[in-house]
DNA sequence: ATAAATAAACAACATCGTGTTCATTATTTA
DNA sequence: TAAATAATGAACACGATGTTGTTTATTTAT
């Protein structure tokens, strides 16, 4: 029943560590960023830095998990039972998303499109989407002559997804979080050639 | 009509350069490589890698273009006249591509899956794909309902192509090309839940 | 074949960022 | 108020970068 009193000093210096680096993700870029740059930005001495990240890598990767355990929640959020593959579900949770990164959108912005150095987000991203499309899955029943693997099937879906999604930040939202989130599940569920009006012969 | 007759050694040496850094990509990756490993690999000087790149950013770019040059040509070639979203010319290209990237797979893994720092790479890679897509696009007549955006149509299909295919590179192509691309567009042209074989109701 | 041109090698150097160590100072907790 | 510990500051070794000369080797042109 101890609860841990951490030192206010961590706590102070970490908070600031972390918002320096925030900011400079958001001018310089990831790469460019330089242990004393955020020690001056954080105005902490830059051994302090040492004293609570091992290296630059390491603060990357608390500061993704952080970022993503947030997204995490709204995406657990989302009302999602049963057959996620129905439209207005797949629609519900792209929208859940696209709002929810409209509330850091510079960071998202350096996270995914400027400086996709930064791998192991947009994979992080895409898994957190995908265990969420995965949700109540339903195989094919019988046999359909176009039933297609799970695997590739979710892979798809996520894919699109993501990209959809980096192509809505890159052009700085041409259209409302809801719009782009409809279109997305007009092509997923009718087919790109129908959803683009197109007449399709069976 | 001066045929530029190039130096040999510079020939051999930049040759040499490059053999050497595709080897070490798929080895240890293109960010832990360094210049010294470049030179010792292509038994030179490291100092002579100066003479003929920049730093390591310049020869990755000459390098890249390179390589993608060569996919530009296999999708050139792709027969894809007329409506390019008929199911069968979609298939095709994709099939095409798949079969390209088989003949330097560990290259290719490298570039797009191991080590995604290599960023530009996927971009170049899906605007050519963009490129070809975007062949003879025909827009919906009249309005349809669920008509969507080229733009945003174009991004999702060639997001889903890249995916499919990083998807097939990441796990060790767990099919033939011909049957991802056929799966792929099955998914692309009927939707997912028709491809997935679950009834849609209109 | 030989001389001029130039690529490559070799050594040295300044620069920068990293990560560590250690003694000292400041702050917090008990 | 004392003990614990976080933060500072200086110093250091290390490794990689990119540059500058000088010397050697190879190639091209006469």
């Amino acid at each position: 029943m101890n609860k841990k009193k951490t030192d206010l000093r961590i706590v102070r210096t970490k908070q600031s560590i972390r918002k320096a680096f925030y900011e400079l993700i958001q001018e310089k870029g990831y790469e460019a960023i330089t242990i004393q740059d955020i020690a001056d930005r954080a105005m902490i001495n830059r051994n302090t830095f040492y004293l609570h990240y091992q290296n630059k890598p390491d603060l990357l990767d608390t500061c993704m998990d952080e970022l993503l355990s947030e997204l995490q929640q709204t995406v657990v959020l989302c009302p999602f039972h049963m057959n996620p593959f129905r439209l207005s579900r797949l629609e519900t949770v792209m929208q859940a998303v696209l709002e929810h990164i409209s509330g850091s959108i510079t960071l998202y912005y350096a996270m995914l499109v400027e400086e996709s150095r930064i791998y192991p987000f947009r994979a992080k991203m895409e898994a957190i989407i995908k265990g969420k499309l995965d949700e109540g899955w339903n195989p094919a029943q019988g046999d359909s002559p176009l039933a297609v693997s799970k695997e590739l099937l979710l892979e798809y879906l996520v894919s699109a997804f993501m990209g959809i999604l980096i192509w809505w930040i890159k052009n700085d939202r041409p259209l409302s979080a809801a719009e782009v989130s409809s279109q997305f599940s007009n092509i997923v569920t009718y087919g790109h050639l129908r959803a683009a009006g197109i007449a399709v012969e069976e």
